[in-house]
DNA sequence: CGGTACGTTGAGATCGGTCAAAGGTTGTGG
DNA sequence: CCACAACCTTTGACCGATCTCAACGTACCG
């Protein structure tokens, strides 16, 4: 197990968004960490656990999430492969919130104390991964906006365009059409609505031409007047300081699925 | 201008969270940094702008701020005098929130070379910034649940519930009782509610004996229930990392106000 | 072939929004 | 010290987007 693919697809993708040395390459490659599988809807991190895991999503998808007293499930971000999911882990001591796989999904397990160790020492490296999770929060603050000011029908359009743009730079939209893997009550979830208005939702969409949706593909038939009615404006995402359109670092071209 | 009181505090504060040397604290102290003041409404930062500054509170109190397309604004986040706000600066391109003063309030502006410069230098405090980053993450994470998924009591009363608390670790809060200075335009904003609303569910709070508002001072007269209400857990603030229940590290004691 | 999970649809209820107008409060300038 | 203006708060009447409840349809899986 030396030199995994997907260690040196993440030091490319970092690199792109932060300058990143030979020697913090290395030091990234010689990071220990545990695979582990998890299936659709499990736990991969516990509210209120101790955060002394770190965990990178190799393949599959998963959500941060956190429950509300009522029992409302509000679903905070979705996260795609290459994504460095709790990384708060390195430096807080509490997990604030959950996270549960999307689907069935593959993650590499680091170590608390051995990123802490690679952090303090290689700062180039912990300024590549800061700048991941700023960008996570800006995203955040986009969620924010989404459900705090845009109707039903604003929100689910606003997802889709995330969706088609990050698994675009991903390499794994083809033509404005994507997998969705997010069953309509995970979509409500994700917007703060409910699974029946999300259904109504998706059904005009898809009756008034805007998209189509066989099984949990989406295709997107008009990506203009969805951005509009999403009032979707990708600078949040932050990708000119990254791929924008060059090749997708992730997934690792060795071991493309 | 030599050690003005509010840097050894920035340093109290963030050695709390994080280990931070003295080279730390003198590299801090040696930041190049311009006071101006802003009035009540005036922009700090604007969307879109090149993140060239970074912005250190020093009294007074800020939000950030997006606008839908619909014209509805969705305030993201409050902060206090301590804050760095806009720290993304030194790390993203651009900006993708607006930051505006929510009073009349001094700010510290770093440029985003010379912070650079120094956290490339001294991992330790880059580290500690993380902190606060992630922190202000988590904090985000919660008003998504909050916004998403709870109805307008209960937005409107873990929103008391945060800022009690926060400015109670500032020393800002006496028995349950501030000064909230936010008008109701700006808590729907905040909760996304519209003013009248909010209205009718702070004077229906006000009517159950839950708290009393004067002008713009809010006591708090029933915590447990407002509280529960709320579904407040205050995990998120990540608190316990830090000062809890010691000596305030804002305001700085040589300029108290 | 039956079960389980997910999607679809309808009818009625409700929380919060919209519109509109009337009090308060604060500050400012005469 | 008053008068006015600007801004904020409060209240009422009505409306509508979204929720709730409930049933039925559909697809996959063992």
């Amino acid at each position: 197990m030396s030199q995994p693919p997907f260690i040196a697809a993440m030091a490319r993708k970092l690199s792109r968004r932060s300058p990143v040395g030979e020697a913090d390459v290395a030091a990234l490659t010689a990071l220990p960490f545990r695979m582990q599988t998890f299936d659709r809807a499990a736990y991969i991190v516990r509210e209120g656990k101790p955060a002394d895991r770190t965990c990178l999503i190799v393949s599959g998808f998963a959500y941060r999430q956190k429950v509300a007293k009522s029992g409302g499930r509000q679903i905070l971000s979705v996260h795609l492969p290459g994504d460095f999911v709790g990384l708060e882990g390195a430096l807080l001591d509490v997990a604030d919130h959950n996270v549960q796989a999307l689907t069935r999904c593959e993650i590499a397990i680091v170590p608390r104390a051995d990123l802490r160790a690679m952090l303090c020492e290689h700062p180039a490296l912990a300024l590549a991964l800061w700048v991941e999770t700023v960008i996570d929060a800006s995203i955040f603050r986009e969620r924010i906006l989404n459900i705090g000011r845009r109707d039903a029908r604003g929100r689910l359009a606003h997802l889709l365009c995330e969706f088609a743009r990050r698994l675009e730079i991903l390499g794994l939209a083809e033509q404005q059409s994507y997998e969705l893997p997010m069953t309509q009550e995970e979509l409500a979830d994700a917007t703060g609505l409910t699974p029946v208005h999300v259904n109504r939702v998706l059904r005009d969409f898809d009756r008034s031409g805007l998209i189509r949706r066989v099984n949990r593909v989406v295709t997107i038939l008009d990506w203009d007047q969805l951005c509009a009615i999403a009032d979707f404006n990708e600078t949040y995402l932050h990708l000119d300081q990254s791929a924008r359109a060059r090749r997708p670092a992730w997934p690792p071209a060795a071991a493309a699925s």
